[in-house]
This record gives structure tokens, sequence and C-alpha cells, in this order.
DNA sequence: ACTCAGCATGTTATCGGTAACATGTCTGAG
DNA sequence: CTCAGACATGTTACCGATAACATGCTGAGT
């Protein structure tokens, strides 16, 4: 076997120039065939076209970008990618953008110190990306650096999963309306003891979530009380701890709902131990709508957000935008909240 | 509130000529202290840093990569990121590829013609990456086209997840010895009436795990039958119903060994329907190790595969791959099966 | 026949950096 | 006092493309 074929020699990539030396014809005019620029004879045309094909020229994008002014490919920042909602966003995104024909440069975060951020966004910026997609939730206000820096970034930037800010683009899933309807379906389902276990308190997402919970319950005049709701940290084992203490703290609680899927999974586990009957005893609710949870025991009711969708709409809008200032339009900043929907399993089942 | 803090007019990026002519000196000093070059003055090197942070100075890669030949930028392909392992691979690999100063230029494809392929290549050759790193697993071998246009590819290719092919560097978990020590345990506990749930037949994965099954039971001189095996396509729901068709053409089988822990899920939900009684009346192992499968019902036995380290590694090495080329050293594939563990859990307890 | 529009193509400058070489200054050895 | 060599800095060319302008040719209109 081939003892080079894995090593390829280093060889010289073919350039322009070198194509328009071999069809005798300038550079331009190979710019021009490979561009499909009008104004070129098609016997011209045909031979350019041939010579390319034979020498394998592959152009090359990034001497384009620095003559345009302009690399078609957009910096995507994400905090974790472990986390099921980041990957699907990306994956949304990823599909979108080659549509559009834009490449991704990814950087993923995994801490929230303000130097990191910096660090990220000027890597980001060093690639001359034509804009920016922020989808690193918002927690403890780490996004407070945008008020001193968004001015000076010279891109367009998205934000994905942080709270409206005035001016800001922002999309995300409207958690709030979704725990609402997922306390609405308890609340007619006969349930009013209703616990609550929530994520990381510093996430914005889990606070609207949490939202959604204490106001459902104080619209029919409940006032929640603390110890009704405990902290998660979106992990099933946390669920399942969070769980503990929660029986404890609301021994005739009769429903909980779980911030998300995969800490509703640990509180099912340890209802299970604990022969507390899901939903005879206890009805739960989870949040995200992973696939699993349709398999969990019992199936979970749960709240579903379509991170994919979002995902390309942010996409989508990104380019816009950077259409937008390319032309010189003024940007409008838009946002949206996607609606979640809630899926009804056995979890919650009427008893 | 400032109408334009959004917008950051399309104002002119700094560059270093900009620079160079506020402080008075030449590009070149301006690169050199840019790039921690010696052979600049104490006070020059001051004067230009000065000059740098007041300006905003950012460095261009892309300019910088055009005149080195050298991008800094890895290309990755990956299949499919809404499955657990592209995503916790693509994890590994981002945090890697910050660690030794690279950027991943991300592109996701969906399907398998050989056109596309092509295509995602070209598009990240067109980009100059450095090296590729295909996370792409073989599938009805899908790779063949490595074999026209390897030699054709300018850098280094790794591959993730395709079976051992002669001079080309692979980095994979070892399903195979995976598989053989879920039906060791088996064994070991006394189960020998196991049948399987595999993968899509046509992935490499899938037949290396359904090997491990198969040829397990040979080496105690059980020849499996063909209906002894149902394939499934990763998905709890495939899941479910493979096992349902298994115990219609396996009624006396006492253990199951699922190919991946969604699957696993699946058959766990369906033998509680059926009353049948995990691990008493049947054993299930699973294979991955997703975090959620210790609070399944009953927590699963399963074969955790490491998929953050397997990234990581890849970067590692197609780095280096890159650098010996950089030097002019010989490239020399590099191949390395990561072995998965075992972890015990209550679904394959003894009775 | 003359002009000029319109087309096909070439030339030159430029994008923002870096490599390689050139220049100029200073120091210390002979 | 001279000169080599170290050091600080500048100059020029180039990376691979494209934009803007220039050129040369053809044929239609008058």
């Amino acid at each position: 076997m081939d003892r080079n074929l894995h090593q390829a020699e280093k060889r010289k990539r073919v350039t322009i120039k070198d194509v328009a030396k071999a069809a005798g014809v300038s550079t331009q005019t190979v710019s021009r065939v490979v561009n499909h620029v009008s104004n070129v004879s098609e016997k011209t045309r045909q031979s350019v076209e041939m010579t390319i094909q034979k020498m394998g020229y592959r152009p090359s994008r990034l001497a384009r970008s620095l003559s345009q002014q302009r690399s078609y490919t957009l910096g995507i920042a994400v905090y974790d990618l472990t986390y099921i909602g980041a990957s699907r966003i990306l994956n949304g995104m990823s599909e979108w953008a080659d549509v559009l024909g834009y490449m991704l440069l990814l950087k993923e975060i995994d801490d929230f110190k303000t130097g990191d951020v910096d660090g990220v966004v000027e890597a980001l910026l060093a690639y001359q990306v034509d804009g920016i997609v922020w989808a690193i939730p918002e927690i403890g206000g780490n996004h407070a650096w945008i008020q001193d820096h968004l001015k000076n970034i010279p891109v367009p930037v998205l934000f994905i999963t942080i709270p409206p800010h005035e001016g800001i683009p922002c999309f995300a899933t409207d958690n709030f309306r979704g725990a609402v309807a997922a306390m609405q379906h308890l609340l007619n389902s006969g349930r009013t003891k209703i616990g609550h276990i929530s994520g990381p308190n510093e996430w914005w997402e889990a606070e609207e979530r949490k939202r959604g919970w204490r106001e459902s319950l104080q619209a029919i005049g409940f006032e929640p009380l603390d110890q009704h709701c405990v902290e998660g940290d979106w992990s099933p084992v946390s669920g399942r701890d969070a769980f503990c203490q929660l029986i404890k703290n609301f021994p005739d609680m009769d429903a909980v709902f779980v911030a998300n899927d995969q800490m509703a999974l640990g509180v099912l586990s340890e209802a299970s131990h604990l022969a507390i009957h899901v939903p005879e005893q206890l009805a739960v609710i989870g949040f995200d709508g992973i696939p699993e949870s349709a398999y969990f025991y019992p199936a979970l009711t749960t709240v579903h957000q379509d991170f994919h969708t979002l995902g390309r709409r942010a996409v989508q809008c990104i380019v816009e935008m950077i259409q937008a200032r390319q032309e010189n339009r003024p940007v409008i900043p838009q946002s949206e909240l996607i609606q979640p929907t809630l899926v009804i399993r056995k979890s919650s089942a009427l008893v």
C-alpha cells in the first residue's frame, strides 16, 4: 500500500494564478468564472473550467474573506455541549447556516469569569466572523459586560436564552409560559399542593420557570412557601436529592413541577424507592421534552421546547442582521420567545 | 438609551498600519510586539502596547493565516449532534483545541450521499483548515471515498469511530471489548440465554457490539440464532419495539444485551408494562453510560464510554500530525482504541 | 466613415498581516 | 581609531483573492 497515502506530501496548493497561467488568461478571468460573474465568453469559461477541474483548484475562502472584508463565518459561543439543549440548538444552527452558506466557528466556554468572556469575543473577532451568536445562558448577571462592550464589537451579536434587554436581539424559549402551562395542567387535575424543584437560582431560565410556578399558585390564592421549592443543578442526582429534601419540607405535597427532565428522572427514581406511587400519590412534570422522557417509569409529562427551531431561527436572524449592516440599512434588533408545548403523559394522569 | 448601542456603526477596523502610524513605528515593529518577538526595545514595546490598547487594535487572524499559510483552525465534521456521543466528543475536542490554541470550524452532515461528503471536505478545505477530524460513524461503507480522495486532501485527516484501515489514523471506543465485558458479566452471573438488541446493522459500532455478543456466546459453545438478535435504530422507541419482537422469538431469554442506553430504556419501560421483573426474570445491560442510566428503573448496568476523552485525544493527535507536517517530519498515523468500562447496577444484579 | 456603446479581458491596487532582507546605531576588541 | 557583530528598526515582496479601472475589439446608429 502506498506509504504516502496518509502523508500527501506537503504540496503547494493550487492557486488562482496557477490556473490563470495554465489556462492562458488573467487571474481576474478565472475569478469571474469561479464566481459565475457574467461577461465571460462561453469558450473561455469552458476552457477555464476544464483547467480548474484538471488541476484540482480550490479557491481560498480565506483570501476571499480578506479581500472582501467578509468571511461568511458565524462565531458561535456555547456554554456546555453536554447539556442537551446546547447541543440541539447547535444542531439547528448548523443546519440553517449550511442552508445560508455560512460556516460556524465554534467556541465553547466552561466558566464565567469575565476575562474568559472577553477572550472568547476577542478570539471570534480575530477570525473576522461576520456575526456572533451568544448561546450562553444568563447566569447571575454574567452578561453585565454587554453594557460595556457591545458597542465596541464591530459585528452584530445575537443572544440566546438571556432575559430581554432594551435594544438587544435575543431568542429564547418562553420558560415562564411553559411553566404556567404545566401548572395549569396540574391545577386542572385537582392538584394544589404543588412543590417545585428548580434549576440553579442564578440561571435566568431556572428563575423564569420558578416564577411560573410561584405566580400560578398565587393566582389561585396560594402563597408558596420557601421550603416548597428546592434548588437542584439540572442533574438527575440533584433532582433525587432535592426531592428527598422536598418531601421532608412538604409532606402532603401531591404534585411536583421539576425544572428539567433529568432532575425529574431523579425524582421518579426516588419515588419508586420510597414506594410513592406516581401519579396516584404524586404527579410529576418535567421540562425540556427529551426523547427519553416518554420511556421513563412512568412516562413523564413534560414541557417540550424546540431547541432545533430556536437554533435555526437564531441563525436566520443574525444573517439578516449581517446583510442589513452590509447594505448599510439600519439593523433593527429582533427578539423572539418561542412557545414550548405541554406533552401530557402518565406521570401526571388523573388518578 | 443609545439607539446605536446595537448598531455599532460600521466603522473601519483598526489595522496594524493604523497602529504603526499612530505609534510612529513600522508595521513590522508592531507585528513584533504583538507576537512577543525579541529585538524590540523596552521603550518601543511599551509605547506600542499603549497605542494598541488605546486604539483597541485586534490583529486579524485571517490575514495572518493567509501570510503564514496556516490558519490554526481545525475542520470538524460531525454526523448528528442530537446523538449524545457526537456532542460529547465535540465537547472534548473543543476543550482541547482551546488549550492548544486552535479554533474549530464545524460542519454537520445529515446524510451520506457521497456528493455531500465531498462537499463537506471541500468546504472545510476552502477555509484553509490545518487539519480535519472526521467524526462521522462508518455506516455501510460510506468511507469508501477515502480510498479515492484521501491522497488529494492536502491536510492531515483523522477519523473517529471507523474501523481500522491500513495507514489511516483512527480513534474509537473499543466496542467489541466493551460488549465482551458486558457478556462476561452476564455469563458470570449465570445467565446463558442472552438476546441482543443491536443498532442499525450498517453501523460499524453496532456491528462490533453485536460481534462481542455473538462471539462471547460461541466461546462457551452456544451458537446464537439469528432471531435472538433484533435490530433497532438507537432510539428508545425502537428499543421497545425490538424487545417486543425479541421476547416472541426467544421466550426463555434470561438476559438482553442492548446496544445503547436509550434502547435499553425502551426495554425497561416495556418490561415494566409486561410485568417482567428486571433483574429477577431478565437482566438488562446497555451501552454508552449516559448519566441518566443510573436513574432508570431499575438502575441500568451499562458499558460506559468516555466520549470526552476520545475527543480530546483526537484533537491532540491531529495537532501533532499538523505540527509534524509543518516541520516536514513524516506523519505517522496513530490510532487508538479507547477502552470502555463496565458499570454494574441493579438491572443485571444477581437474583 | 465615425463615434460610441457594450462586451471580453487585462492591469493595478488593496485587503492585513508576516518573512526575509536591509539599514543604521552602538559597543567593545584589537 | 577602526571594524565586527549585536541589536533595534525599517523596507520590500508576498500570501490568494477581488474591486475598480483600463484596454481593445465589434458592430450598430447616423
